[in-house]
DNA sequence: ATAAAATAGTTAGCTTGCTAACTATGTTGG
DNA sequence: CCAACATAGTTAGCAAGCTAACTATTTTAT
């Protein structure tokens, strides 16, 4: 069990130590999970989020959607359109803009991948009430926009 | 705002991704304010936690208080060293660890590093209670242990 | 109408986490 | 006593975030 000291009371910034920590657990704990679908964690997470926001969405929304930057996203794409996971292909409308679409072999992929996340979901969650992941969800989301705003004002 | 579902309504796990978005911001807006003094995140986090921990520490102990593993450890000392702020020193008793000691170099930059980081940690919670804060804390070592069970269990 | 500014995406290269495989030293059991 | 195992640290190379600087389109403003 983990040394657990207040966070007020703590001389260093001990939430960003913990959230860094968690955050690589979590991550880590889905991935051995994933892997034998071939996926890592940035694609996994891409899949997800192309399939909750629908197919056909834009690079840049889902780079919005993941809360990530656009060259990050870029290089997870090409891996999965090498896996042949996903196709990009350019807007009719606006040739800047690629959308994304998934193939034939994403499908079984998909389903296998939604079980195993939503399972290892309930084990990470396990002990805890809707009312603390919601405060948490809260708390982060306050932390959040707190480190915005300081980054604005600093930069 | 950013937008906020309750985690046990989303498909995917989106406190991970909560959780890491929030950590890199948090950490930006620290190393934003540090950059005077020549230093990165992971360079600021090792020196704050030698202090706290105190001068003498081994190694090993200083990766354990990070949550860090040993090789990511290495290379932040390496540059700490070449920048002077701290030196290894091999312990007598015990040939194989090495000890780390401040150095004078270090002393104005730490009291300067500590003032700037209890400044940012402030902006960063403020808006929440000491309650909240320790709900969010509580509630990170409770995922973190399910997450460490978790890899465990499916390793 | 077109020159300038904005936007979507890419490429190159940095940071900082990781694992695997190595060296050197210490500990232990036959 | 010494061979086998364990431990502290390092090196090399991967993963996935980032910024800066680029191309190719689209929009805006004179």
């Amino acid at each position: 069990m983990p040394t657990h000291k207040p966070f007020h009371e703590t001389l260093d910034l001990t939430v960003i130590g913990n959230m860094g920590r968690v955050h690589r657990l979590c991550r880590e704990a889905v991935t051995i999970a994933v892997e034998p679908l071939g996926l890592t964690q940035s694609r996994w997470t891409a899949l997800m989020h192309i399939s909750m926001r629908g197919e056909g969405l834009t690079q840049l929304e889902l780079a919005n959607s993941l809360g990530i930057e656009m060259p990050s996203l870029t290089r997870t794409l090409k891996q999965l359109e090498e896996q042949s996971l996903i196709v990009r292909r350019v807007d009719k409308h606006d040739k800047r803009s690629k959308r994304l679409y998934f193939t034939e072999q994403s499908d079984a992929i998909l389903h296998s991948l939604q079980e195993t996340i939503s399972d290892i979901k309930n084990q990470l969650y396990s002990g805890l009430s809707v009312e603390q992941l919601d405060a948490i969800a809260f708390g982060l989301i306050k932390i959040e926009q707190n480190a915005l705003k300081c980054i604005q004002v600093n930069k």
